[in-house]
DNA sequence: TTAAAAAATGTAACCGTTTACATTTTTACA
DNA sequence: TGTAAAAATGTAAACGGTTACATTTTTTAA
């Protein structure tokens, strides 16, 4: 265990005979210090090992350069591009990334935040639980100006600033592509209609259904949790429905992927029987069969623009001061498990 | 933009009229401090609103609390699962995490290897690139006594502390199923060799095929790289063969998906003319049509096992001194995809 | 009552940077 | 050659904790 002893800007100072301060400017890029005692520095600092402290740094600078993400799961692709945008945007500028999720409950969220919020984390990314109520636990990050940024779950009104797709528009264009090809009796899986992406998609899928003349059946509204099992319930409610409905937006990939699954296990063919469409296009949509008519929903966009956004708040662009809402394009993607009528 | 000042222990000492020293001591729950000046503390900390600069601390002690981890790719759920098992070990045990990602690249890779060395994790957990071809770049680490554990795409020589499943097994169990169900010409689609993880499987392979008298064909190997397209010409090769195959083992569930797609456009049936057995056990496997057969590759057991075995070597415990390679339980999972004789 | 032991608290150095301000060296120009 | 301005470097005080060692207070027991 020869736990070597890491070598310091004094190391440095002292083997060219300058001062730390000298040392300290240079491997910063001060253009203050000449030109061949920087290159000194940076040669003796290689050759020596040296490796910047950044608790000392940041204890000195009061900064963290580290971004706090809070995500509701980490088993969904779409999550994982999100993440990925994230990451790329965030390590390009040179901010770490702390990742925490809250497994959709309240509870775990405010945990994670305070957690967050301790390693002062100088921003943070967030989308909501499944079952989270208020917005307490980010109050310490705005009393404290740490800027905050929301996608996907989020709160608009208390102006945060949220990245989002236009959900309502989605859940208008997947409604009228069912009403396009020929259904009447369009059923909706969705959940939680207290989140906004959920209540959104919802009201695009009633204002389809109102321009087209057909009147909404509180019964064909279905709200579960999104796991395998609610999806196969939610399924076998359809099922039961004493007219069948004959298309149905489902406000998720893998939701709608089990509900395929189980209709056909019962003999219901789509889209002949049932017309569905599905939302995020997942890896799923295209390997399915048949193949899932979907709302493309670009994680990864969604991810590199929450975290361009908050870096651009960081590094204080006070041109964009006001808080705003982001809106991702997003788009129907049409396969086979809608098209009643050839194209 | 009122930065509030930050409480420290400074100002609690003050408020209470002790010293520093007493307050720190109090704050890490130090035994030697009196039971009621300890709760003063702690009443007047949360009242002041103190927390902990993780800074200073660190600086002081010399340590950092923060793991980094450096995975492939973020998109296969078998990596989401070990993330998650990963994270949930660290966060318990009151560590960060970084994660880094290589999207395949050598040369990421070892960026990303430097930067956490820059950054001082005091650990790290990794899975090499597809093209990684030599441990060069986590040298600085050995040199330093940061100790790694390498999980699923590892290099066992050179006593790395490794996490895996048993390909070989995994391999011979999965060719073996094929056989049993009748298949006389057995293809494998798998990727770079050079990976131990293909590596093995493929060894299995071969051993079963061995164990069966049949004649391995070097012209039923195909390597590939996972993506959609390559998967896409793997198939279109395999539909090319002169006798088909009449069973296919794939080292990936989505590579699998892909070709079962593929087949079923040109009319092959799955399993009648072609049995296919995939690899990991994602959630595709279960609503493709036919659902896959596959080789159940559990990534939260792998997560926890190697945070758990990286958290035990940081806190000292010598007496498990010696590196090692833990094998997790895997095991294949028999659906639809294989079976051409009723069970 | 008092000395010794135990408990509690305090003092001050240290961790490795950054940077305002002070000082020295170099350059420019009359 | 002398002097002012510009360039380069140096000094020392933060940043906010931890902890070895010193000191004070309390308890114990003769």
């Amino acid at each position: 265990m020869t736990t070597t002893k890491e070598v310091t800007i004094y190391d440095i100072a002292m083997a060219l005979d300058i001062s730390i301060a000298t040392v300290s400017r240079a491997l910063k890029n001060d253009p203050v210090v000449n030109e061949k005692t920087q290159k000194k520095v940076f040669e003796t600092a290689e050759k020596m090992g040296y490796r910047t402290n950044h608790f000392a740094r940041n204890l000195r600078n009061r900064n963290t350069r580290t971004i706090g993400m809070i995500v509701h799961e980490l088993n969904s692709s779409f999550i994982t591009s999100v993440l990925a945008g994230v990451e790329k945007v965030t390590t390009e500028a040179g901010y770490d990334l702390i990742i925490a999720h809250s497994s959709e409950s309240h509870h775990k969220e405010v945990a994670n935040a305070k957690n967050l919020f301790e390693k002062r984390v100088d921003g943070l990314i967030a989308s909501l639980s499944f079952d989270t109520k208020n917005l307490d636990h980010f109050k310490s990050f705005k009393d404290k100006n740490v800027p905050i940024v929301f996608f996907d779950r989020v709160v608009q009104k208390g102006n945060n600033t949220v990245v989002i797709i236009d959900n309502e528009r989605c859940g208008y264009d997947a409604a009228k592509h069912l009403i396009k090809q020929g259904c009447k009796r369009i059923a909706h899986i969705t959940s939680s209609l207290n989140r906004n992406v959920y209540s959104g998609r919802y009201e695009g899928y009633l204002r389809a259904l109102k321009a087209a003349r057909i009147k909404a059946d509180e019964n064909l509204l279905i709200v579960n949790d999104l796991s395998e099992n609610s999806a196969i319930e939610s399924a076998t409610k359809i099922l039961k429905m004493k007219p069948m409905p004959d298309g149905i937006f489902i406000t998720n990939d893998f939701v709608a992927a089990v509900c395929i699954r189980t209709f056909k296990e019962h003999g219901i063919r789509i889209p002949e029987d049932i017309a569905i469409v599905g939302f995020n296009n997942d890896a799923i949509a295209k390997l399915i069969e048949p193949s899932l008519t979907t709302i493309n929903y670009p994680g990864i966009d969604v991810g590199e623009t929450a975290a361009r956004s908050l870096l651009n708040r960081l590094s204080g662009n006070k041109n964009i001061k006001s808080p705003k809402t982001i809106i991702i394009p997003s788009n129907l993607i049409i396969r086979k498990s809608s098209l009643k009528k050839p194209k």
